[in-house]
DNA sequence: TCCGCTAATGCAAGCGCTTACATTTGCATT
DNA sequence: AATGCAAATGTAAGCGCTTGCATTAGCGGA
C-alpha cells in the first residue's frame, strides 16, 4: 500500500521535533502538554497542513464520533425539525451525523442500520419501537446504543424519546367529540409495522370508545402519506352509507390533502364535514381552512434524543427516555356538526 | 488497549483454517475465492457472529465508503426531495451519508465541511458555488471530490449538477411580464452568500431589464426564509407609494406567506395583486389561490448529482457537470394586472 | 547540593484490516 | 510423466493513530 501523501502525526513529530505519542496527546487532549511543546507542535501543524487520518484515529480510538439515525423518509418535511435540532446538538458535541432513510420498509430498516453501524455509527436513532425481532436483537448483540424516538411508552425498557402518539390521537378525537361530533371517520397512515401511526388510530378509537354509542366510527382507510393519498381516502370515506361529520386523520399531509378533494367536490371545510390532522405541520396553517391539529415539539423532541443518545454513547447506563407533551391547536378546520348531520 | 471482545478477521480465519487474506478477499470480492473455501469462511463467520471493524478497514483499505453533504438548512422542506434520492443512489451504491447543515453561514459551512471530511467524507455534496476563498482552497488542498447542487454554471471548472437559478427567475418574471405586469415588486431570500437567492432576483432583472420602461420594480425586499417573513415582506412592498401590480416571490414559502397575510388584508390575489413563487413546493399546491410558480426537479437533481459524485470519487476526472430543466407551472396566483393597475 | 515528587515526554505495542508479492495447487497439454 | 499456466491461497508489511508504561526533566525543600 503506498502511503497518501498526505502528512502524518509522523511527518509533524519530525518536523515539531518530539514523539509521535506528544503529538497525539497535544491534539487529543492539550493540557497534557507544556504550553511551549504545544506552540512548536502547532506550528508543525501548520506548516504541514496536517489534519488527523480519521481511519487510523478511529481504529486505535474504537471511536468514530459519528452516530447514525434511520428515518422513515425525508421527502416530506415529517421529521425534518426534530432532525435539524438533533443535528445540532451533535455538532455541538462534535459528532458527525450518518442519515439514511427505510421508506418505511423493516427489511429495509434493518439493512440500513447494519450499515450504519458498519461505518461505525457509535450510536443509533431509530424513529418509533415497532421493529422485527432480528433487529433488536442485532441491536442487543453488537450493544449498539440507540434511543427510539417519535413515540413513547413509559414502561418500555428501551430508551424513548418522545410523545405518545395513542394520547396525541385520543386529544384530537376528543376536541371533536366535544363538539357533537358522533359519527367520525379516520383516515390514517398504514398502520402495519408503524407504531406511529397504529397509535394515533388507537388513541381515536379510545375516544370513541369512551364516549359509547350513538359515537361510532363510520369508515377506517390506511393509506400512505401524501396529498393525493389523503384526497382519495376522503372520497373513499365520504362514500360511506352515513357520510361522517368529521373526519380524523393521522397526520397533516393527509388531512390537508383531504381538504383540497372536499374543496374539489364542492364540500364545505367545517360546514358541511371537520377535517383534522396530526403534527402541525407547515400545511396546517396554509391550507384553507386551516387545519385544527395536535402540535408536537419536533424541535424540543430531537434536542432531548440527542442529550440522552449522547449520554448512552458516554456509558451512561443510568438514563431512561423521556416524554415531550403534544397539544391541541386550534383552527378553523374543525367546528360542530351541521344541524342534520 | 484491551481487544474490543468482538471476534476479528483472524478469528474467522483461524475457525475456517484459512489466511486472513482469503478471508479478507470473501468479503471484499468473493469471486476470487474458490466456492468451497468461501462456504467454509462464510460458516465460520456465522458461528462468530463477524462484522469487519471499520477502523481497521478505513486505515487500511483508505476509503470509508461514506460521502457528506452540507445543506443550509433541514427545517423547511427545502431540501428534501433532493436529499431523499441522492441517499438512495447513494445506498444502493454501498455508500453512506454524513449530513451537516450550515444555517446558511459560510463559516459554519467551513466547519462543517472540514468535520465531514475529517470524519472520513469520500467525497461531498455542496449548495451552491458561493462560498469563501478558504473554503474553496481547502478543498482543493486536500482534493476533496465534490460537486455542487441546486445551481447551475455551464463555464464553472467545478462540478456542477443543478438548475439555472438566474433562469427560473427570469422565466417566472417573464410569465408575469407577459400578462401585463408593469409595476412588479421582488421578495426573495438573502442574497449574501447565496448565490442561489441572488441568481433568482438577478434573473427576475434580467426580465425587466428586457422589456424596459415602463415596466419597473417598485421594490425589492430581501428576507431569511419562513412564512411570516414573507408575509412582513408583503406587506412592506405593497405599502410603496405606487404599489405593485405583481409580488415575485424568490421562493414558494415566501410567496406561501405572502398569500396568506394578502388574506389576512382583504387583499384578492390574483385580482388586486398577483404573486408568484419558485420551488413548486407542496406548498404551492396547498396554498388558496394556489402559486404559480417554477418547478425545480429535485429527484432528478440528487440522482444526478449523486451519481456524478460516484463516478467522481471512483476516480474519472473527466465528469462535468450537468443541467436539469426548470419548468414554468401555472397556478391561479398569477394573472393579469387589475384595470387600473 | 542532593532528594523526592510531579509533570512532561518518549517508547513501542498494538488496533483490525488490505494487498503486493510469493508460493502452492489443480488441471489441461504435450 | 513432465510441463506450463492460471487460479487459489498464504505471507507479511504496513495503513496512522492511541495509550500503558517507562523514563526524564523540572523544581521546591531540606
Amino acid at each position: 500500500m503506498e502511503p497518501s501523501g498526505l502528512p502524518t502525526l509522523q511527518d509533524v513529530s519530525r518536523v515539531a521535533g518530539v514523539s509521535t505519542a506528544t503529538v497525539s496527546r497535544c491534539i487529543n487532549d492539550p493540557s497534557k502538554v507544556a504550553r511551549k511543546t504545544r506552540e512548536q507542535i502547532q506550528k508543525a501543524i501548520d506548516e504541514l497542513g496536517y489534519t488527523p487520518n480519521f481511519g487510523g484515529r478511529v481504529l486505535a480510538s474504537r471511536r468514530t464520533n459519528s452516530v447514525g439515525v434511520v428515518i422513515p423518509t425525508m421527502d416530506n418535511a415529517m421529521f425534518a425539525g426534530a432532525l435539524q435540532a438533533f443535528q445540532e446538538v451533535l455538532t455541538d458535541a462534535g459528532k458527525t451525523l450518518l442519515v439514511a432513510s427505510s421508506g418505511y420498509d423493516p427489511a429495509q430498516e434493518f439493512r440500513q442500520i447494519r450499515a450504519l453501524v458498519a461505518n461505525g455509527a457509535d450510536g443509533l436513532l431509530l424513529i418509533g419501537t415497532d421493529r422485527p425481532q432480528d433487529t433488536r436483537d442485532f441491536l442487543a448483540r453488537r450493544r449498539v446504543p440507540h434511543v427510539l424516538t417519535w413515540c413513547f411508552e413509559p414502561d418500555s425498557t428501551a430508551c424513548i424519546v418522545g410523545f405518545d402518539n395513542r394520547k396525541a390521537g385520543r386529544l384530537i378525537a376528543e376536541a371533536a367529540l366535544a363538539l357533537g361530533h358522533r359519527n367520525v371517520a379516520i383516515i390514517g397512515g398504514i398502520s402495519r409495522n408503524n407504531d406511529r401511526a397504529a397509535g394515533r388510530m388507537a388513541g381515536m378509537r379510545d375516544a370513541l370508545a369512551a364516549i359509547g354509542p350513538p359515537a361510532r366510527i363510520t369508515r377506517v382507510v390506511e393509506t400512505r402519506y401524501g396529498l393525493d393519498q389523503g384526497g382519495d381516502a376522503f372520497d373513499v370515506v365520504m362514500q360511506a352509507n352515513s357520510a361522517p361529520t368529521a373526519v380524523l386523520c393521522g397526520n397533516d399531509v393527509l388531512a390537508t390533502g383531504a381538504i383540497l378533494r372536499a374543496r374539489d367536490r364542492g364540500i364545505r371545510v367545517p360546514q358541511d364535514v371537520s377535517i383534522t390532522g396530526i403534527d402541525d405541520h407547515n400545511l396546517a396553517r396554509v391550507v384553507a381552512p386551516a387545519l385544527t391539529t395536535v402540535r408536537v415539539p419536533q424541535r424540543e423532541m430531537g434536542r432531548q434524543a440527542a442529550r440522552v443518545l449522547l449520554g448512552l454513547i458516554a456509558g451512561d447506563r443510568t438514563l431512561r427516555g423521556c416524554e415531550v407533551e403534544v397539544s391541541l391547536v386550534r383552527r378553523q378546520s374543525l367546528a360542530g356538526p351541521p344541524p342534520g348531520g
